[in-house]
DNA sequence: CGGAATCCCGCTTGATACTG
DNA sequence: CAGTATCAAGCGGGATTCCG
């Protein structure tokens, strides 16, 4: 189960397969539009949703080369199981970002003695 | 939003909502029921999770000490929604391991030369 | 353009020992 | 029992370079 979910457990994952909700993106497009992911990271969070299946890997032999990830239906489902998450968080968030302020004003640091 | 989402990011915090369901708990009991989790790492994780709301943290002051833990009405949400992603992993475990599979076989590990 | 390979630093985590 | 403190190690991931 946990090797299942490692699947999104990597934060890059989600947004990737997030980003491809409802278009085909070339890796280019891929590293532009999310935004902080490096190049290298990029490449490993697209072979692993490839080898889960969650998405497609397009080769189009010309020059320069061109290559296009498409979700595939199996992503999609998993985009919409995750977005029950992402609604939640979504909902909740100024609740918990004010539990952390109250959590933090009740805890402050230790002070150097 | 990543920094809410950084909730269940980690692969503990989810084990750990998911271990207080339905019960509280004690620490030792938790650490038992949490089958890998060092000591540290539990302490760190409850700690999240106390700050961020999702459960209470009750000092009973005896000897020995006595330190329960109860998911919050918050927990409990969070949980529900996690519950979406945990369903889709076993609906689809097969599935995703039978592609892992034939992506390994069309893709071997690189032979030395 | 879309990667693969290498180097390497830092943060996370585990192990261990100590304490209220 | 339920932690905290400390240290060392492993590896995740960024930066860089090179290739088809």
């Amino acid at each position: 189960m946990l090797r299942i979910l490692g699947v999104i457990g990597d934060k890059w994952s989600i947004l990737v397969v997030g980003t491809l909700r409802d278009r085909t993106l070339r890796f280019g497009e891929l590293h532009r539009a999310v935004t902080g992911i490096s190049q290298r990271m990029l490449t490993l969070t697209l072979r692993q949703l490839e080898r889960d299946g969650l998405l497609t890997r397009t080769v189009h032999a010309s020059v320069p080369p061109r290559v296009e990830y498409t979700l595939t239906e199996l992503g999609s489902t998993l985009l919409t199981a995750a977005t029950a998450l992402g609604d939640w968080a979504a909902a909740h968030r100024n609740e918990i970002e004010n539990n952390r302020r109250h959590y933090d004003e009740a805890h402050p640091p230790r002070a150097r003695r």
